[in-house]
DNA sequence: ACATTTTTGTAACCAAGGTTACACATTTAG
DNA sequence: CTAAATGTGTAACCTTGGTTACAAAAATGT
């Protein structure tokens, strides 16, 4: 486990640090689609990413869907840190967005490592940063853009985050997580396509060019 | 400076530190409608507010608004913190909501007292949780509400922060704050008023009864 | 092979909220 | 005191995106 770990994260930490991750982390690998956390449940421990990626879905009290940002090699989920500490539920959903490693960690190491290395801090204001500037963006995108911009967004993370020019997705699904209607994404989709843009297929779409 | 400080720090921080900040920090009153940050500028120091209130708005590159949330006594700018760290520039606009007093600290203080004081890491990582779930809750709001129901909430908050029934603001100043256009929130103003909630009058409103 | 379920396409309609335009009242400036 | 600027009310209209309804193709189960 020191190697994988090492491989992604050596140049963050220090070797010490490492060798603790690996004595009290336990690694995980998970297929795709696995529910990691559900929102209201209360969290065991904070997830370490190697490989794959992790999509943050929020619900509101009726149901509706609202995809937040992915988690990525390397990354950390700030919610669940900041759930943790206050020992409080979680207000967010994770799922496994492809295949995923991870190495799930215990919250009672984590005010140690605070403390003992600067290098965990530093990590651990990181991520809190970059996840602040991801929820700016998803805001900014919901807030000042219409549907179909959120839409073209939306296919080119997709595209970027499985590596892959087939986002293997119904219009249904596309439509839970942008918080809108069936028909709507058909409809846009159908626009994208006529211009140019994607192929439309059964459960799946290829991505021709999404500079349009 | 050290008794104000205690005041509203006294219970979070330990006496040492509480020395250190007095040591290092720059007291500051302004009034209501100063600009504290602006988009793109680069953050010299780190704010402890000590009464009054800061609103944090965000704005797209067509110029259009929207009001993030405000920072009340006790606490302290996330996203800026998390500037200073990465040293790179603001993503926000900090304004005070009225007059307020705060303490400026300089930012190359931060990383000893992360290391040195455990109650100075909670309190960082305290308000990162805080202003996580308050994006959270913004973008909620956001996503899944519509005008009139974020304008009853605007109302609430600006009376709560504000502690008067007086909301001084006139319908455009409003619509900026929620990214909307000045003849949506008069009408929506309106239809509040014939419910008998609020009561309209040039340049401020009078909150009769929200919970309509 | 046939029935059922899943997925997509499309039309018709509706509601929320943005836009333009203009009237009128109040305040401020000269 | 008069002219200009500012703030509000309201009507008419348009666009976006949500809803309902239905057809048809593709996949799946038995």
């Amino acid at each position: 486990m020191k190697d994988i770990l090492t491989a992604t994260y050596g140049h963050l930490f220090e070797n010490a640090l490492i060798e603790e991750i690996a004595e009290n982390g336990s690694y995980k690998k998970v297929p795709s689609g696995t529910k990691l956390i559900e929102i209201g449940s209360y969290i065991k421990g904070m997830p370490l990413l190697l490989s794959g990626a992790i999509k943050v879905l929020r619900e509101d009290d009726d149901g509706h869907e609202l995809l937040l940002y992915y988690l990525e090699q390397g990354e950390t989920c700030s919610m669940t840190m900041s759930c943790c500490m206050g020992m409080t539920k979680s207000e967010i959903r994770a799922i496994a967005e492809n295949e995923t490693e991870l190495i799930m960690i215990p919250i009672r190491k984590m005010e140690d490592w605070t403390a003992k290395y600067k290098s965990w801090r530093n990590f651990v204001f990181e991520s809190y940063h970059t996840r602040l500037n991801e929820m700016l963006h998803t805001l900014d995108s919901i807030a000042f853009n219409n549907m179909d911009q959120r839409l073209l967004e939306y296919l080119k993370e997709k595209v970027r985050i499985n590596g892959s020019r087939f986002v293997e997705n119904t219009h249904q699904e596309i439509a839970y997580e942008l918080n809108s209607s069936r028909v709507v994404i058909s409809r846009l989709l159908k626009k994208i396509e006529n211009k140019g843009g994607i192929e439309l297929h059964r459960n799946y779409i290829k991505i021709i060019n999404l500079d349009i």
